[in-house]
DNA sequence: CCCGCATGAGACATTCATGTCTCATATGGC
DNA sequence: GCCATATGAGACATGAATGTCTCATGCGGG
């Protein structure tokens, strides 16, 4: 039942449990390897056979997470235009993957042991590199530092990533609030 | 040991017991009954006694957490000056409940449930009248939502104390790290 | 001085999620 | 058509946190 993504084959297709899961996740943080598992359409020791454990899981949705970023980044083109050109393309290329961001962000497990994925300190840089860049030609103000944007950055998608689940916002507006608060602020601007 | 307060009676004083959790929870939230117990210098049963579970004492600290809150919003007193004054002077005001407030922030499991705390819902409402009043006086912008802004000055808070606590930021920076870019963005602006 | 009361320590049962196992079944390739 | 393999269903053990209990202790008030 479930899909027919594998009518013809035996085998689960992980990437579909991955992504059963985030969705799941992204709704009920809480939620049990049982309930991952029905979501996804297979039993929970089908699930077990491919993810050892909820922390395995967890993992798995981060390295998700780190390649959608990362993919992000990329269709992003953050080097072409000016820096604002290049946070708007970034914001509205990283909304498929907000919620799954605002549930690894409240994810604080992923943080409290000894290592974290490597993979968010190259993100973190080339998303400071390109606050930093705006900075440098001029265009970013330079008494907020790129670390301070980035991390604001992920927290204003967590939050807009809460809107829109909430209902409280419309999906279509996701990257223009983030992007107008991010950059122009709250302040009315002289300038139109 | 610890406190003073209650030297010369056998009662222990609730209020710091809850302070304890708080700051315990915000490094760790996910400490245990005992851990909690161990960092107010009382016995597990003691606890207990006091606040019935986990959960209980979560929505003390909710309580606690949403009467600093209200305490904040008092002390900015939104009516006065301009909006942005007044915004910044909620935020600095915020600031010793930041942490606690990023800790239930994340704590998904209080609006999972059918009914969550009213209490929010009169600060969301302060605040929010707080940037009506700012658009009404024109002096912010009126294409992000008061809700939208609301939302985000949670997230920025949130953010901030992320950046205190892992150190990345200074304490002495948060309410101009939040304020500024809340209210004037990341853009550099013309007029100086 | 003695009684009351709150506490600390610890034992104990319970619950829940998890991890592991076995076995029957159905599919797909050969 | 047969066999290898992956799956589903369920039983089972485990571990952790929780909730509840009893009992001894120690301080403070009367």
């Amino acid at each position: 039942m479930s899909h027919m993504a594998y009518a013809c084959l035996m085998a689960v297709d992980p990437d579909h449990v991955l992504r059963s899961a985030a969705a799941l996740l992204t709704r009920k943080s809480t939620a049990t390897m049982d309930e991952v598992a029905k979501a996804a359409g297979i039993s929970r020791a089908t699930l077990h056979r491919h993810f050892a454990g909820r922390d395995a899981l967890v993992r798995a949705l981060e390295t998700l997470c780190i390649a959608e970023c990362k993919a992000a980044l990329d269709a992003a083109r953050l080097d072409e235009g000016t820096a604002s050109e290049a946070v708007r393309r970034l914001v509205g290329a990283a909304e498929p993957a907000a919620g799954l961001l605002a549930f690894l962000y409240t994810e604080n497990q992923l943080f409290e042991g000894e290592e974290q994925n490597a993979g968010w300190s190259l993100i973190d840089d080339r998303i400071s590199a390109l606050f930093r860049r705006g900075q440098l030609s001029g265009e970013f103000r330079i008494d907020l530092t790129p670390a301070w944007l980035t991390e604001a950055l992920y927290g204003l998608i967590a939050s807009g990533a809460w809107m829109v689940r909430s209902g409280k916002g419309a999906p279509k507006d996701f990257q223009h609030m983030i992007v107008e608060l991010l950059l122009g602020g709250a302040l009315r601007r002289e300038e139109s």
